[in-house]
Parts: C-alpha cells; sequence; structure tokens
DNA sequence: GACTTAAATTCTGAAAAAGAGAATACACAT
DNA sequence: ATGTGTATTCTCTTTTTCAGAATTTAAGTC
C-alpha cells in the first residue's frame, strides 16, 4: 500500500521537477526516486509526470494529487507534533506582512532557529487579506496580520488572535516637506503602498478620505516592497504611510518629513484549535521580543 | 517511515477494541497487526494504547491521533478517487435525514451496491442541520437534506446542491380527528418531531405559529423514529408532520386524517468541489429514482 | 542531422522489512 | 489458583527496498 515516504518524493520531485535534485534533497539514489513515483502511478493507475518533457513537467491529475498530497502530509506532520508535544519539531509555515518580516522577524527568527534547530520555519510574506485566506486554506499555520482597531471585516471566531507587536503608523513624507496637520496638506499626488488587502493601505485610504474631502482622486503607486516605497518617497513623487519600526530601519529617515498617525497593532493568527508544540514555542518567542508583553494572551490557553 | 496501512490497521484495532478483531478484517494475522501497532508508536514516541486493560483502550493521545488518521485516510482515498475517475470504488459517506432513509433509500441503495459492488456506502442519518455541520466537518462525504424555500440559514455557496426528491409535507391527524383548515382546529396537545435541526419540525413550528396566534405554547413531543411519531399520533396523544413518501409506508394509513400541508424538497448536498466518481455515480442513481427528473442539475458539471 | 550532455530509467545483487505460524506472556474470569 | 481468550515475542520465509552500474531518452550545439 502507499507510504507517506513515496508521497514525500512525489512531492519533492513536483517540487524540483527533477529526480535527480530531489533524490539530492532526500538523500536517496535517483533511481529509488524514480521507481517509487512508478509505484505510486501504478497504484493510483494514471501517470502523474509527462516523461516526454525534458524539465519534468505534471500531468493534470498529478497537479491534482499533488495537492492532496501535500495536505495529506501536513496532515501527518500536524498529528506526529500534536500527540507527542515532548520535542517541538517539524515544519511550522509563517505567513507575515512585509512590515513584521522587515523589523520584528529577523532578530526573532536568528534566536528560535538557535534555540529550537529541530523546527523549520517556512517563512512567506503576503498582505494581510492574502495571508487570512492562506490561513483558512490551510496553506500557512500561523499568520502575523494587522488588525484594524474595532471594524474587523472577519468573523469573531475564524481565528485564534493574539496581539504580539504594538506598531505606530506613521506618515513618510519627502525630504523638506512642510509639517502637516491634514491629509488636503501634503504635497505629492500620489501614495506609495502594497496590493490590495494591505491593512495599512486600507487604514491610509480611509485616513485620507476622511480628513481631506478635496483629495477625492488618490492616486496609489503600489510597490511590492519598503524598499521601493522609500525610494518614491525620496525622489519625492510620492508621499507613504508605513510603521514606525519599519522606519526605524531606513537610514537617514531624520532628513524626511514624518508623523504620527494611528496605532495599529499586529497579531499572531492561527486556526482555531492549532496548537503544535513548534507552534507555541514559535508564539513563546515572538512575545517575549514583544512589547506587549503578556497581556491578554492566555485565552487560548 | 509512516505506511497508510499501518495506519489502517491502527484506525481497525481502534474501531474493534481488539486486535484479533482486526486482524481478521483485514485479512492479516495478529502478530502483524500488533507489530505494526508498535511500530506506530515507536515512530511518533507516544503509547497509542493502554495495554494492561482487557478490551484495549485508546490513550488519550491515541484518541487525538485518531482523528488525525481518519482525516489522512479519507484524504488519501478521496484523493485516489478524484485523480482516477475511471472506477468508481472506495467509501462514500452518505449522511441523509430520517425521512428519506426510510423512504427514498432503501430502493435506490440495493440498486446502487448491486451495480457498484466496489463502492462502499457508510450511511448515517441525523436532523439537516447537523447534517450540514458533519459536512463541513468532513465527518461525511454528502447529505440529503431538507433546503426550506427562500430562507436558508446557510451561505449561498457554502454548499454545492441539486434537489433530488419532491416532498409534500402532510399533517397526520389521529384517526377519527375532523378535517382541519387551520392550526387552531388541530385537537392533540402536542407535536411530536425529531430534535432541533430538524427543516420539518421547523416548518411544522413556523406553519403552528404563523396561522394559530392563540396556540402560542406549543408543546413538542420528541421522537427517534418515524414509527414513534405514528404511533403517538394513533394513540391520539399527538399530531406530527411528515413527508407523504413516509405516508405512504404507513400501514392503514387511511384511517388516520391527513392533509396536504406544503411543499419540501430534498436535496443533495455537497462540500464545494467535491466529485469523486463513487459520489457522481450515487448522484445520477439517486436522480434516476427521483420525481424531480434532470431538471437545473447540470449547473455543478 | 550527427554529436554532446545531462537526466531519467532499467537491471542486478545485497540489505532490510514484512509476513505467517508456533510459542509465550498476560489480563480477566470463575 | 487456574482456565480462557488475547496480545505479544520469536523464528523463519518471502517480499520489498536500496544502491550502483549500464542503458535509454530528451534537448541543445555545431
Amino acid at each position: 500500500m502507499m507510504d507517506l515516504a513515496s508521497l514525500a518524493i512525489f512531492r519533492e520531485v513536483a517540487r524540483e521537477r527533477s529526480v535527480t535534485r530531489a533524490a539530492e534533497l532526500l538523500g536517496r539514489v535517483p533511481s529509488n526516486v524514480s521507481t517509487r513515483i512508478q509505484q505510486i502511478e501504478a497504484e493510483i493507475g494514471v501517470p502523474l509526470f509527462q516523461r516526454d518533457k525534458r524539465p519534468m513537467e505534471l500531468t493534470k491529475e498529478g497537479e491534482i494529487y499533488l495537492d492532496y498530497v501535500d495536505r495529506i502530509l501536513n496532515l501527518a506532520d500536524e498529528a506526529q507534533q500534536t500527540v507527542n508535544p515532548a520535542t517541538p519539531a517539524g515544519v511550522l509555515r509563517v505567513g507575515s506582512m512585509e512590515s513584521t518580516a522587515a523589523a520584528r522577524l529577523p532578530g526573532a527568527l536568528a534566536q528560535f532557529s538557535l534555540k529550537w534547530p529541530q523546527v523549520t520555519i517556512d517563512l512567506s510574506t503576503a498582505p494581510t487579506r492574502q495571508l487570512v485566506d492562506a490561513l483558512l486554506a490551510n496553506r500557512i499555520d500561523c499568520a502575523l496580520i494587522a488588525v484594524p482597531e474595532g471594524e474587523w471585516w472577519l468573523a469573531q471566531d475564524e481565528l485564534d488572535k493574539v496581539p504580539i507587536f504594538r506598531e505606530d503608523l506613521m506618515l513618510l513624507l519627502p525630504p523638506g516637506h512642510p509639517e502637516v496637520q491634514h491629509p488636503g496638506e501634503i504635497k505629492p499626488r500620489a501614495l506609495a503602498a502594497f496590493a490590495p488587502g494591505c491593512t495599512y493601505r486600507m487604514l491610509s485610504e480611509e485616513w485620507m478620505m476622511g480628513l481631506g474631502p478635496a483629495r477625492s482622486a488618490l492616486r496609489i503607486h503600489e510597490v511590492r516592497s519598503y524598499h521601493a516605497m522609500v525610494a518614491c518617497t525620496a525622489v519625492g513623487s510620492c508621499f507613504s504611510i508605513l510603521p514606525r519600526s519599519v522606519l526605524d530601519l531606513v537610514p537617514e529617515v531624520s532628513r524626511f518629513t514624518t508623523r504620527y498617525l494611528m496605532r495599529a497593532d499586529t497579531w499572531l493568527a492561527t486556526r482555531p484549535g492549532y496548537k503544535t508544540p513548534a507552534f507555541q514555542v514559535f508564539r513563546e518567542m515572538l512575545l517575549d521580543s514583544s512589547d506587549i508583553k503578556g497581556t491578554n494572551n492566555n485565552a487560548a490557553e
């Protein structure tokens, strides 16, 4: 019958599109990997790869099967971790906003991988909205997201959440720009921001709208990184809004004109009930490096 | 590494609480089953059974692990079926209302198991509400439920649905009871009905309330089967509301007073995207034995 | 279109694991 | 205590997995 090892082999080959590379990564010999794939194909009765293409390509069925295999292997990993909490180990799939990944995670993650070398952290970044989707679709295990205070477009108990970082959202204006009190006084025509789904962008847009009725047509220049965002602002063509913790990383911030806007805390969210030891130590680690130390974070216990 | 066969063995032993019986059911020898269990325990590092109890009992970790194993094996089965639609096979977990199971399924299922002996049908019954929960929690694969026309407490696209049976909801009054036009004219004090979550019960209550304002305190006698419901009504202490198809099964119905109330169609629902060949032939079979033949049932194709 | 190259597959013998069946240990009953 | 039905251990046989060499195959190069 089917072996989880075979499924892991299939997953690796599918990812690498190569028997040889997969074999190296798995510490096996190519002939072995090749046969295991063929065994799976024989068992399910469907070819998984197109052998007549040289960078090996998955067949349509292969794609579907890979999706199932991913879910099965994640479940198996989670089962192992949940049932034997003695040793945090395995994979923890972390999703994070760009800002948190830039300003908060590097230190914490370095520390974490030293203390828990058995845990592999799989980090990906995306805007808050997409992170929530990924979480609910089981593509990641936990996410660092910005929850706008008060209103919240996700049902109350659809996710477990703990506040982790207190962030001040700052207005960043080009160097030499005069201080402003109202959105209307901002000179650059466009806001540099991330793709839709980003909570900060949403908050920024609200602030612009709410206070400056004249500024009804807010232009948005979409960027893919904070470096790009700051660069655009430095040049004077845009202004931007970003957390103070990221601002602190910008060399020579003092040349820019900045202004405090609002609070926007970062939360650590999971699917309800997800509680592997790897995740628990990860959460502890984040709370330790946090400025909101030990507030209401025992609700989930 | 872990073998799906091992997981299936563990599941069987956990179900049967016996190595010997599990071995028989799986066509294996007990020593083999015993060792596979021990291999799993060695791999996950946690004992799954309490060996000092004689009907073997799962440990706490065993319970948790069993839950994961169930999900993993169901996924694997679904993967196999989805990816190779050639041969409908494997397990199809069907949930049904009591009424449908009584009046509609026996014939259809008998026919089905003759035509598709490779498919094992796992039938359970529950009220509509609970069936929907079970479906979303992945405890069953499809469900035969009553969707009240118009209003519907489930989000539009949370489930895929097809109408299967046209049901007439009938009022059943004790033998000799005079014909009624309004709820107020009903003599028995109590309605015999299933547990809350039953759509028919909900519709019944609405009908009673909507038309008879005097009858504000409707007493409900909860029953667990239609036989009990009919028996209570025969005795004269209750009245009841049930689909005509079930009524047709009652011996000597003609002695009772009956009256048509409303339509309440039965739908076949699945999680969105669930489409194994076993399910597809099951759906075809139901549609064939249905009175709503081939209406709007190609939306899901 | 032949040649090169890198990669997948097939073939083979050695090593490891799983299986059956008999013997043993164990929990619960009387 | 002693018997009975189960689970486990032990031993041997069969099956499967694995590594390494040989072979085939797909794509790029002259």
